[in-house]
DNA sequence: AAGACGGGGGT
DNA sequence: ACCCCAGTCTT
C-alpha cells in the first residue's frame, strides 16, 4: 500500500474528487453559508443521520432559534420537543450546554479555532473539522462515514474501519488528500463524492473518475470494503407503561441522564426483562388505582442497541397522588400532553390514544 | 477497546 | 433481519 501514497497519486486523486464536485453540486440550506452558528447546527443535527431525515429539523431548527443566543435563552425541555423523533438527544442537551458557554466564556462569539470548537460538548474531530473548514477555511479534513468509505476502497484497507489503527491511518490518508488552499471546497466535495459516487451499496463504479485510481476496483473488492467487526445481538426490553390520569391531567416523568431517552419524558413505567402478564403487574403496583381502562396498547422498537417492546395501560387515580409526587411525576394538563417531548414509542401510542381520548 | 446512544430508510 | 447514516462520549 505504501507505494500509493506519494504526492502525484494523491494529488491525482485529490484533483478527481474536486473535479467531480464542481460537476456534480448538491443545493442544501446550509451550503455557501459562512455563519459557523448555523454550520454548527447543521452538523449536530447531521450525526449519524440522512440528509433527508435531518433537513426538516434543521428548518424548524432555525425557525425557532435564528441565532446562538436564541438557542441559549431556550429552555432544555422547549430544545427537546423541537430534537423530538430525531434520536440521539444527548447532541441536543450537548448543544444547549455549549451554546450557554459560548454565550458566558466567548462573549456569544463562536470560537474561531480548531482547539477551541472542538472543546465544545458534542463535537468531536469531525464537527470541528467540518466548523473550521467551512466556516474559517481552517485547513481541518473531515473524517465521516462518507469518508472512511471511500478512503478504505481506494486503498482496499481490508481491515476493519472501526478499529482505531486502521482508523488513524485513514486520517492520516485524509489529512494527505486535503487540498489546503480551499478545505471547504475540498471537505464538501470528499462528502459528496462518498455520498453520492462511492455509495455504501452499488456505487457508481462503471462511471467513476477514480476507477483507475481505485485499488479495491482494481482488486474486484468493492463489495468487501469497508469491512467491520462484528457487532453483538441487541437485547431485548420490555416496558410496561401505565399511563396515569386524574380529572384532566396526566402524570409524567423526565427519563434519567443514566439510560435512553435521556431527557424525554414518559408515563409510569415498569420494566421487565421477559415477558410478563398485565395481571401480574398491576397487584404490586403502587398506585392509587380507581379504575383500569380496558384499551391496552403494544408497540415494539427497533434501537441500535436494544429492543423495546412497550405496552400501554391507562388507568384513573383515586385523589392520593403522594406516590407520584415522591418519585418525581408531575401533573400536565392532558391537552397540554403535547408541548412535551417523547420517545417514538410514547408518541405512537399518544397518535392512537388522540383518536380514542379525542384529545387536543 | 468496547459499549451506549435513536430513528428512518434501503436491500 | 440487517446495514448504514455529515459521530461523540463514557467506561
Amino acid at each position: 500500500m505504501g507505494r500509493f501514497k506519494n504526492t502525484k497519486y494523491l494529488n491525482a486523486i485529490q484533483k478527481g474528487i474536486m473535479a467531480w464536485s464542481s460537476e456534480n453540486p448538491r443545493h442544501l440550506p446550509w451550503k455557501d453559508n459562512r455563519d459557523p452558528y448555523q454550520i454548527w447546527v447543521s452538523e449536530i443535527i447531521l450525526q449519524q443521520t440522512r440528509v433527508e431525515q435531518g433537513l426538516p429539523y434543521y428548518l424548524k431548527f432555525m425557525e425557532r432559534y435564528p441565532t446562538l443566543l436564541d438557542l441559549a435563552n431556550s429552555t432544555e425541555d422547549e430544545l427537546m420537543k423541537i430534537w423530538e423523533g430525531l434520536g440521539y438527544y444527548r447532541r441536543a442537551r450537548h448543544m444547549h450546554q455549549s451554546a450557554q458557554i459560548i454565550v458566558q466564556q466567548y462573549d456569544a462569539i463562536f470560537p474561531q479555532n480548531y482547539s477551541d470548537i472542538l472543546q465544545l460538548k458534542g463535537v468531536g474531530s469531525y464537527t470541528a473539522a467540518a466548523i473550521a473548514s467551512f466556516a474559517f477555511d481552517l485547513p481541518y479534513v473531515v473524517v465521516d462515514g462518507n469518508v472512511i468509505r471511500l478512503i478504505s476502497r481506494l486503498f482496499a484497507l481490508v481491515d476493519p474501519v472501526d478499529d482505531p489503527s486502521v482508523r488513524k491511518e485513514i486520517e492520516n490518508l485524509a489529512s494527505m488528500l486535503l487540498d489546503k488552499t480551499d478545505p471547504a471546497f475540498f471537505n464538501q466535495a470528499i462528502m459528496d463524492f462518498g455520498a453520492i459516487q462511492c455509495k455504501p451499496v452499488h456505487p457508481e463504479c462503471n462511471h467513476c473518475p477514480l476507477q483507475e485510481k481505485c485499488q479495491a476496483f482494481q482488486k474486484d473488492m468493492v463489495n468487501l470494503i469497508p469491512a467491520k467487526k462484528e457487532k453483538k445481538p441487541r437485547k431485548t426490553r420490555f416496558f410496561y407503561y401505565l399511563v396515569p390520569y386524574k380529572d384532566e391531567f396526566f402524570y409524567i416523568r423526565k427519563r434519567s441522564t443514566t439510560d435512553i431517552w435521556s431527557g424525554l419524558f414518559e408515563f409510569y413505567l415498569i420494566e421487565f426483562s421477559e415477558e410478563v402478564d398485565w395481571s401480574k403487574i398491576l397487584p404490586n403496583v403502587d398506585l392509587p388505582i380507581k379504575r383500569v381502562h380496558r384499551q391496552q396498547n403494544k408497540y415494539k422498537q427497533q434501537l441500535s442497541h436494544q429492543i423495546i417492546q412497550a405496552e400501554f395501560l391507562t388507568v384513573e387515580l383515586i385523589d392520593d397522588i403522594s406516590i407520584l409526587e415522591r418519585d418525581k411525576y408531575t401533573r400536565v394538563k392532558r391537552k397540554k400532553i403535547r408541548n412535551f417531548a417523547f420517545p417514538k414509542v410514547i408518541d405512537c401510542f399518544l397518535k392512537d390514544k388522540d383518536v380514542i381520548l379525542n384529545l387536543h
